[in-house]
DNA sequence: GTAAGTGCAAAAGCTTTGCGGTGAA
DNA sequence: TTCACCGCAAAGCTTTTGCACTTAC
């Protein structure tokens, strides 16, 4: 990978920025350093950087709405791979213990844990391998 | 609210699947009982439910891509109003613990923490009240 | 020269919105 | 009659893709 100057820039925008921002956000601070910077550069470094380990993704999800139904508390096992989400019930996990202060004036609603991780299917075990296409229904993008 | 049919059986598709659908999975899903039914009608009603509480988003961060070059393994504190991301570092919270199995198979890669809740400025308590709009810059949708 | 990167514009998802019609109180 | 809801279609975002042009080895 070159490290081009828009590329330069790029990842410096995501690293000033404290507030974990969208591509539209880091293509507003890029234009002020390269004011002819397009949008889609900033989408095709910006892959390219999570493509390579550069940057993450603060949430798998962030593709299409998941909804749930379960309205009691609990938590979640979440494939990298497929996308897919297995409930963890509360009790499940031993509660959370927070060791430091959280910002000023922050009001906690609820604390879910999610456990990230490759699926038995998307790890080629189990599920024999002639199944690769439909072992779960929703949710990964190009 | 009506209890439309439609809503019942949009309502008892998303209770089915055990894999947190997506609306058009839903969409799918109801075509079999209402062969008539519109993906339109489909999204407004889980709006319509998600602002009544019956039911949830998994993530708060469906809307658009956010980015972290923060690499070291950390947490995170959401605010559900304005989706500002603040992170915590690992050593914040204190190891989370498994007390059951996971689904069969599974490989664990990280594990992630998310404290959800509300920011001052969203609270109205802190930052004056005049200075609504800006307080945060990303991530929230109609 | 080749390969990769950029900018632009079109296209492709996902989601919302507007509108006319329908059905229930 | 009124009001909420439905279906349909258009519009609005976000993201990807294709292509011609440039740049760095």
């Amino acid at each position: 990978m070159a490290f081009t100057f828009q590329r330069q820039v790029i990842y410096e925008a995501v690293l000033d920025s404290r507030q974990h921002p969208t591509p539209e956000n880091i293509y507003e601070q890029v234009r002020g350093r390269i004011p002819s910077i397009s949008l889609g550069t900033v989408y095709k470094n910006v892959k390219t950087f999570l493509d390579t380990g550069l940057l993450k993704e603060v949430s798998l999800h962030h593709g299409s709405l998941r909804l749930e139904a379960n309205m009691t508390p609990h938590h979640h096992v979440v494939c990298s791979g497929c996308k897919a989400i297995f409930d963890l019930e509360e009790s499940d996990v031993a509660p959370v213990e927070l060791k430091s202060r959280l910002p000023k004036g922050f009001a906690i609603a609820r604390c879910s844990v999610e456990i990230i991780g490759l699926c038995a299917s998307c790890r080629g075990i189990g599920a024999s391998n002639k199944k690769i296409s439909t072992h779960h229904s929703s949710g990964a993008r190009k």
